[in-house]
DNA sequence: CGCCAAGTTGATCGGTATCAAGTACGGTGG
DNA sequence: CCACCGTACTTGATACCGATCAACTTGGCG
């Protein structure tokens, strides 16, 4: 991860601003897989565009109503994203982890932020503002296709998510759930986020959660290992209580 | 990382269908959305590429288990795509109306299928291969820009599915969907689906679905108009039931 | 006009939300 | 390193909503 070079790059680079270097940039840019692929010299126009952002825990990176004109994308730390209900429940949309970005519709309308993003821990993001990017799409049908496919596995997920979210029974939601964020694979998994969090981002209550994944333990099919762990046991045992 | 090239599959492709005239090929690609804003010489290299199919009523434009490479894009007509669950039941992904496209993941990975599309009327499509697309993407930045629109359309419509979805009574999230495909309107709609298939995926039966269309329109806030159509008649009524 | 699928209505049952206490994890400070 | 504390999580009891099964009605297509 450290070993990059590209101080050769940046000497290119420097005459444009003053030898404010570019290298936090390029670091940033350089670990984003979106931008894998991209030869040195493009990886460094891209750099030139970007902003880099810090979060520390609890920091809120956007607000709702905040008028979105800039894509997000996470370098280390993590970010979620969710709704404030009027009773004040937080209903979780997303958690954004190294590499994951967020702002993507802001590229094509004025949109306002209809989510709060926070940042969970410690938190780097890098920024592109919209124009920025739309000419590095133009001039860069790498990142074009990149992009697109970046947009397609999420959207692919949404729909996975709202497919289990339809079944109106706690157990085979849960179980689905946590098939889907293994890989099918019995292992030690850690939870992207706190149990009441998991509960409101399945549709459930955080009683429910607790006791539902109590019944799958009881089974053997899991088991629960500290707060925010779940060791998978049984692959075919948890699949018999998963949809499908 | 290497640097990837372009190769001419389109040329190639292209060639095969030179014979005949592309006239219905360009109907096609001239009526699809993503395809608008596009000069007419690119559109024209577009309907070379294009190779249109007609679906009858109730006819499989895919199945569950087929490997998947290629777009299929809507032109007049309908289909829907469902998941068959094992007791039988469908339960209804998306309804593709005149404009919308389906299988972009398959233009990055050999994905199989894990859905059913099937005409719901006499429906016209155009497909493109991957190989095909990717060139078309690569050369044309506006094509390119089009299609992320797009994708982060879809985006946004299934995270707020999944937003709806986690909500555990029925009728705000009945509520929510109609203020939603309204556009927060006072209008008559007519609703993409059979009510049984909308109660499906809205993840409640088709009896609760009843029920709380029969509410809301005891309550002032809906009428339902034949089978297909419902007119809002109080916004602010309807509003009272969504969430938020 | 007649038929059939789609939709509605009713009654019952089960599952989950809710409310209320209790427990324990994990971070903080001594 | 340990004791402490707050918050996340768990457990229990009850009420309510929606799924289910069954019977009926209606819209709309042939």
């Amino acid at each position: 991860m450290e070993g990059m070079r590209k101080e050769d790059v940046v000497m290119e680079q420097g005459h444009q601003h003053h030898q404010h270097s570019i290298e936090r940039e390029l670091e940033c840019v350089s670990q984003v897989p979106i931008f894998q692929g991209l030869a040195d010299d493009q990886m460094t126009s891209v750099a030139q565009v970007t902003r880099p952002i810090h979060a520390d825990k609890g920091d809120a990176v956007f607000s709702t109503g905040e008028v979105s004109r800039t894509l997000y994308i996470v370098n280390t730390g993590q970010v979620r994203l969710y709704h404030l209900a009027e009773d004040g429940r937080e209903q979780i949309l997303r958690v954004l982890n190294p590499g994951d970005f967020i702002g993507e519709i802001a590229l094509f309308t004025d949109e306002i932020h209809t989510s709060y993003a926070q940042a969970t821990k410690t938190t780097e993001l890098c920024t592109i503002s919209r124009a920025a990017l739309t000419d590095l799409i133009t001039a860069l049908p790498t990142l074009s296709m990149a992009l697109l496919g970046a947009l397609a596995d999420r959207l692919k997920t949404a729909e996975r998510q709202a497919t289990l979210l339809a079944i109106p029974d706690a157990l085979p939601r849960l179980a689905g759930y946590l098939l889907q964020i293994s890989g099918h694979r019995a292992q030690l998994l850690e939870l992207p986020m706190s149990k009441q969090d998991l509960a409101a981002y399945l549709g459930m209550t955080p009683e429910s959660m607790s006791r539902k994944l109590r019944q799958l333990s009881k089974q053997g099919a899991i088991e629960t290992v500290g707060r925010r762990q779940v060791r998978i046991t049984n692959v075919d045992q948890l699949a018999e209580f998963a949809p499908e």
